[in-house]
DNA sequence: CGGAAAATTGATGCTTTTCAACGTATGTGG
DNA sequence: CCACATACGTTGAAAAGCATCAATTTTCCG
């Protein structure tokens, strides 16, 4: 999953549902090419595509929410990312996919052809530096995820799950004291190491705490942002 | 930390100390470029660069071991992946080191100015191409470390960490059953998320079912790869 | 040889998992 | 429209695995 960059940021202070994509994107860019792309719309539970797949497109979420995951032999489930609306997924030049992509909900992607995105690069210096760039992001935040979800206690991981997410909506320009969690606790789970049990005691303590709010088990709104962050960093002892 | 491909691997089944680089290597790749590159010997314990940094040099390890990590605020530590001769490390456009890179013995490396990196980069497709495929590797083997080490027990990852060694060592026509360990058991300790009691207690443990012998506590011994094998995959029930 | 750093081993406690029961929401068919 | 089924979420009690604290042994290097 790769965040977009500033060319598509000023844009996109849409609504959740609908980043509009009309303004018109430089030729010369992933996100210009991927503006033009033919959308696909994906059911809720519907995979994108699958570990092992030759790698045929790249995607853009544009609605909805994608879970990228790997499983071990005996089925025990790494959730690797989420990806929200403007996010790029399957970015790279590996011929094969290395992950599995699920539809957490409802979802529209654009889908842009690997042979056109690989004929650019090849033409393109720039376009190919633009693709460095984009995977040199994602991998520093594999490697933040890895930090946290290795170094850090149960309620320290959860806390910094709705701060990366607070911090996306505000680079996004939307309140970011409202967090959607358009997935299962499952999702949430396999994505911090967690049990589902876990992840909904901790919940419920960061309630206790008054840290947060929680409304249908799909909203959460932070009430105390500064409590949260020192929550995520260890206060508290753990 | 990047795994060198084919073009080097071809010519890299000297010992461990000391990989030949000394055939000629194509000038257009980024292997070409850094077996020409000047040498700097780093002591054991000494950092080749901190996080933060501005990004001056591409480095590839020559002899020894570099230790990339990172720190959160209180002092836990997450040591991202081990570098050892033949591997690239600080690939990337970023404009400072989001790692830090400390030499676990007496270290030598080759430095590539990136300067000269990102000019040729900005010439040559094929160059960046290479540069997105090497990043895509790395990326790849976060992931991977990811899955390991949030998803499996204490002995579970052990025995994984044992096996991508070896596996390292056969592409290195080095041999499988025999792995050097140039590094102390914290930074196992903290590879691995599990204190360095723990680290220890499961090689004894691996020891004890006969999977393993180890010598001076630097060297280990596969004895039997196939038990390693099924111990990584969660045979026993753990 | 001596001292310090690293590794090992043991005893105990804590966090999270596991197993289990219950509650809640959503959708379907009668 | 309601009963029911099913998936999802919450809560509780017990157990397991790893961390912590502590002591000892081994290794390394001047």
């Amino acid at each position: 999953m790769l965040m977009i960059r500033e060319e598509y940021n000023v844009q996109d202070h849409g609504s959740f549902v609908a980043p509009p994509l009309n303004l018109p994107e430089p030729h010369s860019t992933i996100t210009g090419h991927l503006a033009r792309a033919p959308l696909r719309g994906i059911e809720a539970k519907d995979h994108v595509f699958s570990e092992g797949d030759p790698k045929s497109h790249v995607y853009q979420v544009v609605t909805g929410a994608v879970c990228l995951y790997k499983v071990l032999s005996d089925g025990r489930r790494q959730v690797i990312d989420f990806a929200y609306g403007g996010d790029i997924i399957s970015l790279g030049l590996g011929r094969f996919e290395s992950c599995n992509a699920q539809a957490t909900v409802a979802t529209r992607v654009r889908c842009l052809p690997v042979s056109a995105l690989s004929g650019l690069a090849r033409r393109d210096p720039a376009f190919a530096l633009e693709m460095c760039e984009a995977m040199s992001d994602e991998l520093s935040a594999v490697r933040d995820h890895l930090v946290s979800v290795v170094q850090r206690s149960a309620t320290e991981r959860v806390a910094t799950f709705l701060l990366v997410l607070s911090r996306r909506n505000e680079r996004r320009n939307r309140d970011p004291n409202t967090i959607e969690l358009p997935m299962t606790r499952a999702d949430i789970g396999d994505f911090l190491g967690l049990t589902i049990e876990t992840v909904s005691r901790t919940f419920t303590k960061l309630k206790g705490l008054e840290l947060i709010e929680i409304n249908q088990g799909t909203t959460v709104r932070i009430i105390d942002m500064v409590g949260l962050q020192s929550t995520a960093d260890g206060a508290s002892g753990q």
